[in-house]
DNA sequence: TTGAAAGCGCTAACAC
DNA sequence: GTGTTAGCGCTTTCAA
């Protein structure tokens, strides 16, 4: 059934029939009333790919993230479908697993698809990725990383603000024993900025850093644990505050300590990050950083629609954050 | 850049450039060097509509969930998404909210789109969706859901028997008072199949079926707060052992029974479903039903695939669960 | 207002 | 092996 059949039982023109369904008000009314019965009996459902082919407009995004089933990235995906849909766009979903070939193609295979716009959330970003983006003729938002040399609208998180300032929050607890458990450069760029703010939190209330303080794992909750059993088994003087870059990597390192008849927080505070739907509900409740990702993926998705509309305007819009203070910290 | 572009750059057919693209065998290496070499200066990229209006095949699969940001169809959509990808098939994801019209005008986009196939979860199961479900001319699957009325290939979870299996636990572990705390018939069907779960189980051993047990509430910790306050508080002869519908109602619930005093899982056992990442290292640790829901939607995936290439077979595949014994239950 | 005809960018017979 | 041509299903001038 296409618009042919349809315009031959309709006893009209293929001209009249695209009209009734795109412009109804320049047909007349005798005429639409046909046309639309015929539609309604038939069940024609017009073939977009043939109008796309002539309008040159899918209405598609294609939306590229390293995973999905993860709290941040699923907020995010989510923030993004129900602004873009609200819009009357919708999104071509890929998973890239971080690694840059894979995103690489996905790029490709989004330009043969001829969508009107990509969101990206890249996993590290390299030169060939950089080049990629920059010349790519697609309207294109970043997520998640702020590249002074790429010129595209970005939407990004505050890590190293936000991982300063909950370690300050530790300082102006009077803690100076201050550990981090973090995530490795490899799997991660955002390991590396919350890293740097604990760093420079410390050098800006000259705190010594000590190495043996600091841990890097994987995104896990057991990385929590033996990041913690690192930390306290390897320094002469015990920590007594520790900053998890993740509250998963806090609830695991709180286990450990639990597990070594440690008291949180009595005797050790512990912050994480992300404020998990969880965290209010463990014991101790957990102090977290929390931002609001579901409307990082709302706000990209306005970017890329304001993209498409104007392609010249380049946009940085960095998620504010909040010290979400629980019983998982003290005063030491 | 489109192919005649190419073509006459190289100097040859828009027929050729065509064959190397997709049949590189058939044109010789002189005449493939020189097209392929265009194609690189060129950074052509042929557009999919037009191919795709010809062979009448995407390579596209609509996906449709209620939501993306909860574990349960996080882990759904990424399995669906990786094992598609694997095949050469990519995913637009459209979220229903669980609201019947979306659903439906979800299907219409869709159709228009032309996509291979269609993985639906559908909020709830009315007479419209049936019968748009047994008619659509596109390959269909249906997750989470075995309506005998619907003759497509099904993905399920078999809430029934994994939530009487649960109840029995506990049943075996000497527990007579035991609790349910569900989800409202009205936000999902989930919800009343793992209250029949409860229900029957009590049933088969003879126990009595006490109303001031149950409360059905939402899917939020918050909901599990309460329903622990409402069973306990209503209740004469206070439950041993509380069913939670969720991880998040048990954490709920645990956190009531705890801030009244009750040690779990000395004075009340308490167990969940669906055993979040987090549940073995909340204290207690909580005993749940684990579904993997990461591979339902790969067999969801599978399943479409198949279809695609038969689209006669109708299968049907119930997701096996397992029983996660932990702290937070015990003999009576 | 309506219809005829050209064209969007590609593939696939078919003839050479 | 290569090019010519028709056609996929739609929109959009243009003329009537």
């Amino acid at each position: 059934m296409n618009i042919k059949d349809v315009a031959k039982l309709a006893k009209v023109s293929k001209s009249t029939v695209s009209r009734v369904l795109n412009n109804p008000e320049r047909v007349n009314a005798e005429m639409r009333q046909r046309v639309l019965e015929v539609v309604r009996e038939t069940g024609y459902r017009p073939n977009a790919l043939a109008k796309e082919l002539v309008i040159k407009e899918t209405r598609l995004i294609g939306v590229i993230v390293p995973r999905i089933n993860t709290n941040v990235f699923a907020d995010i995906v989510e923030g993004i479908t129900l602004r873009l849909s609200e819009n009357g766009y919708n999104v071509i979903l890929l998973c890239s697993k971080a690694d840059e070939a894979i995103e690489i193609s996905h790029f490709e295979f989004l330009q043969k698809k001829q969508v009107d716009g990509i969101i990206f959330f890249p996993g590290n970003m390299t030169l060939a990725l950089r080049k990629l983006i920059n010349t790519l003729p697609t309207p294109l938002i970043i997520l998640g990383l702020d590249d002074p040399l790429i010129k595209r609208s970005v939407v990004s998180y505050d890590e190293y603000k936000s991982s300063k300032a909950i370690v300050e929050h530790f300082i102006r607890q009077g803690h100076k024993q201050i550990a981090f458990i973090g995530i490795d450069k490899e799997r991660s760029p955002v390991g590396q900025e919350r890293k740097l703010g604990y760093t420079d939190a410390l050098r800006t209330h000259d705190l010594p850093l000590n190495i043996d303080y600091i841990y890097e794992g994987s995104f896990e909750l057991q990385s929590g644990f033996e990041g913690a059993k690192h930390v306290f088994s390897k320094s002469v003087i015990k920590p007594t505050a520790v900053f998890a870059a993740t509250d998963y990597l806090a609830i695991g390192a709180i286990n450990y300590l639990q597990s070594q008849g440690l008291s949180i927080p009595e005797d050790v505070s512990v912050a994480g990050f992300d404020d998990l739907e969880i965290s209010v509900f463990f014991n101790p409740s957990i102090t977290s950083i929390k931002f609001d990702y579901f409307h990082s993926g709302e706000v990209a998705a306005q970017f890329v629609i304001e993209n498409i509309q104007e392609p010249s305007i380049i946009r940085k819009y960095i998620l504010g954050f909040q010290i979400i203070n629980r019983d998982s910290t003290s005063e030491l």
